[in-house]
DNA sequence: GATCGTCTGGGCGCTAGCGTACAGAAGTCC
DNA sequence: GGACTTCTGTACGCTAGCGCCCAGACGATC
């Protein structure tokens, strides 16, 4: 039953350059699988790679004092990691860890930084993206400000099954609690109604969406006001 | 006395470029003086300008679902207005209005894309800049979600009166609200502890900065990360 | 001087989420 | 099979901020 797997393994942004500067490209990335829980950037640290999703993602997180952290993005095949370069600067701002394990483009940073030079479709894109990503940032502010706990756990399941190519994926109470900045039980009271509703299903960290037309009207409004900033600015 | 007033009518971005640029580049810009309320970006609309200020400052806000807004950026004699045109993007998206009157440096779009495209100290410098404000951007969504909302105030009005250039500004508590995220009322109940303990007088929408060391030590540390991300990267 | 709009203060009940603590259930490892 | 860790559920008191309402105070305007 391969209708279940309709997820080409390519990348958004890549797939988007024109055929010879596409080819180009992807010769100077190697193909590499992440796990879960790799931390593949943390604040401060110098870049020495830059990823680009295929099929699996992954979550960028503030450090704060101490050893809180809220989350701020997601990356899937629609984004990459280590966009700060074109920005100039070679350090990355957040913490990354693999969220989704499963495949990714690499691509050492000083290359990428030749690759940007040369101009072409490529770094057209990656400041569209970028223009995205504040976007994004700018909504998960207001989003964390006034929105329920529970239309927020929607909205960040409803993300992560975007980029995560498969039924489910793995996550527990205590992770999503740590992105969403609230206490684990607040996550469980949430995630109790959803399943309640039949929205969801979870086991040990292993969650499956069952109903996503029902979490799409439980989440705020927020998800769509990404994939439609995503979609006006990208395609 | 003109101990008062040590502020130079620069902006901070240009002031960095060298000499021959700066000439170069002042001389496409127009001074102007901009009244507070002053609308200068609509989110959607065509950017017409970008502006640095030298003694305003304007803030921006998102816009949401219905009249509420949240106050995401201060911009000053630090910073301009239109950054997202060097991401190629032609249209504001986020709401900007005049907060602090004052003078401002104005220059055409067109202009300033050619200006950028010319290459030198100018792009480096702005990319230096966005990257200052997406951490700016992060770090607000942090504080919105965490700290309390008198630390929040006294970083606001800190963050206000460094980009004033004078002893005071006028914002009333309901515009403050506004920024905030808040109701009225508990700007009124948070600025009224602040006045209490002499750290700051208002009246009627003035608002006066008296002790500026205790405000530092009742806003959350935002304040500072924010200050010692901008020497880091820009500096 | 009277009127009106703007700005600030306070009260009252409510709720989402906090901090903390404990317990059971499901896997894992030996 | 038993010990241990991880994950989830529940309970209890607490508080910051909400929504709503009204009252007073100041300043501008005519």
């Amino acid at each position: 039953m391969p209708a279940t797997k309709p997820a080409p393994a390519v990348n958004r942004l890549i797939a988007a350059l024109p055929h010879p500067e596409r080819q180009r490209f992807l010769a100077g990335c190697k193909r590499v699988t992440l796990a879960f829980g790799e931390i593949l950037a943390e604040p401060g640290a110098p870049i020495t790679h830059v990823y680009f999703p295929t099929e699996s993602f992954i979550s960028l997180t503030t450090t704060m004092n101490g050893p809180a952290r809220l989350g701020l993005l997601l990356v899937g095949d629609e984004g990459m990691l280590g966009i700060s370069l074109i920005l100039g600067q070679d350090r990355s701002p957040l913490h990354a860890s693999v969220q989704g394990p499963g495949q990714a483009l690499r691509m050492e940073a000083a290359q990428f930084c030749r690759a940007l030079e040369c101009g072409g479709a490529l770094p057209t894109q990656l400041k569209r993206y970028l223009y995205v990503m504040m976007g994004q940032l700018a909504q998960t502010g207001v989003c964390n400000r006034f929105h329920l706990l529970e239309a927020r756990l929607a909205r960040w399941l409803l993300m992560a099954q975007d980029r995560a190519h498969r039924d489910g994926f793995h996550v527990t109470h205590e992770y999503l609690a740590r992105m969403l900045g609230v206490r684990r039980v607040g996550i469980t009271k949430a995630a109790s109604a959803l399943q309640h509703r039949k929205l969801i299903r979870y086991h040990r960290g292993d969650v499956r969406i069952l109903d996503r037309g029902g979490l799409e009207a439980s989440a705020c409004s927020c998800f769509q006001l990404d994939k439609s900033l995503y979609a006006r600015i990208m395609d």
